[in-house]
DNA sequence: TGGTTGTATGCCTTGACAAGAATATGCCTA
DNA sequence: TAGGCATATTCTTGTCAAGGCATACAACCA
């Protein structure tokens, strides 16, 4: 079953956890200290985001270092596009009306 | 009390509806006609959303109107950007690579 | 091999939230 | 003003997911 991208990143802590490794690939015990949430609760998060394809994990010893994958974003962006195109119109609508009033 | 916005749009039922009014905006009525949702239903999340700054609405008669604030998605589109930085990145190397390979 | 560190998993409780049914509210028309 | 339509709200119930705790598993080290 496909996993939505939506109710992934609903989750403030998975959002943390994103935004750590965006920086750079962690271990779950960075994490851990980075964030202030318990190991458990971490490494259920990491396996909700790599279900959903936004990190992967690769084995180093006894650690696993997680990193994002971007490319799962997409989706959201796909979904984000049209609304974009609303919103920069409206932007558009906003600059026009600034320049008429400045006449 | 700020709301969330990935929250909001985690359920699917909201976004379907932010789908139906981004062509044109519509009447509760109209969107339960579109969506197969109770009416109760559709108004309880046309309220989540107004709550969070996705829609407005406007009162004809009877009727409330409602319609897309395009401007809301701007804090989705931050949230998101940095990812986006990293996956275009990645597509350019994607880019490079298939290069060197027709080469 | 036994102990230690790093991470994952299972169970349980609790809280948040969605949907249904019933009802309330607001605005119109006759 | 009564009645009817469009929408909002309240109450209740069921579902699901998050987090705490304990524990299992895996890889390293002495």
């Amino acid at each position: 079953m496909p996993v939505d991208a939506f109710a992934v990143l609903a989750e403030p802590a998975r959002r943390r956890i994103l935004d750590e490794l965006r920086d750079a690939d962690r271990s779950v015990g960075e994490l851990v200290a980075a964030l202030t949430i318990s190991q458990p609760t971490v490494s259920k998060h990491l396996k909700v985001l790599r279900d959903a394809g936004f990190v992967s994990s690769r084995t180093a010893a006894q650690q696993r270092i997680y990193h994002v994958e971007p490319a799962q974003f997409a989706a959201l962006d796909e979904w984000l596009a049209p609304y974009r195109l609303l919103w920069t119109k409206h932007l558009d609508k906003l600059a026009r009306h600034l320049d008429t009033m400045e006449r």
